[in-house]
DNA sequence: TAAAGTAGGTACCTTGACGTAACTACTAAC
DNA sequence: GTTAGTAGTTACGTCAAGGTACCTACTTTA
């Protein structure tokens, strides 16, 4: 899968590959983390603390997000334009699975530097 | 993130990170599903199963999975060589998180089906 | 004798994803 | 009048990830 040339993954992996395909981009999880910890905020606060992404590459991002439906884009079209971008609900729904997927990784990372550091008499 | 070069994603974006780019690779994720449906199989098997899979392809993502403690590989020198690949404890763990996972997803796929072939009262 | 299957390894080559830079229109400030 | 800032878009160049093809060494089967 992530592919989309397979063409056999017709079970439970669909939907998987739909969500990872979302995830995978570059920046991606850095721009939901962001916006999951500093709430709805502008384009250039957002380029800002995403620090070293291109403006091509966070519209591009934003704009699969947007239409994904994490993430939503408040346009004002005062002079100087105003778009605000927030995490829409399935954005926080993520948050949480996400959260869990980061936990997992972190414990095995933590497990890894224990193993490293004591491989003595290790219950292995 | 998820380029290794950011520098700046210090927080709970790192173990993140870690498993994001386990999962990341082309047939990752359906490689996983196959070793978790179909139990442990020689390399062969998967491939074949995993359509569309090149052996290097294939050869590369079990040797990160194996790396990283998701699958192990039982290697018998016999002669025509037989090398059995299986989950092991934190492939099925993660086996939990990706379903959970997938179920958002399926969710999100069935919410936007409804949308879209409902688009009237809404309330299917 | 030759082909096929086992589990890969290696070399080469293409492609498309990403980064960089320039451009938009409009205004406020210097 | 020129610069900066707003939120992008477009064009272009490059580089590495992934695909293809070929190679191993050994045995069984036709």
């Amino acid at each position: 899968m992530l592919k989309g040339k397979n063409g056999a993954g017709d079970l439970a992996s669909c939907p998987m590959d739909f969500i990872l395909r979302l995830l995978m981009g570059p920046w991606t999880t850095y721009i939901l983390y962001t916006l999951g910890e500093q709430g709805p905020q502008r384009f250039g606060e957002l380029k800002r603390r995403v620090t070293g992404v291109s403006a091509k590459m966070l519209t591009e991002r934003l704009r699969s997000l947007e239409q994904a439906g994490l993430v939503t884009r408040h346009y004002e079209a005062t002079i100087p334009p105003k778009v605000t971008y927030a995490l829409a609900a399935r954005g926080h729904e993520l948050r949480g699975v996400l959260g869990t997927l980061a936990a997992v990784g972190s414990k095995w990372l933590a497990e890894d530097a224990a193993a490293a550091n004591v491989p003595r008499q290790a219950a292995e």
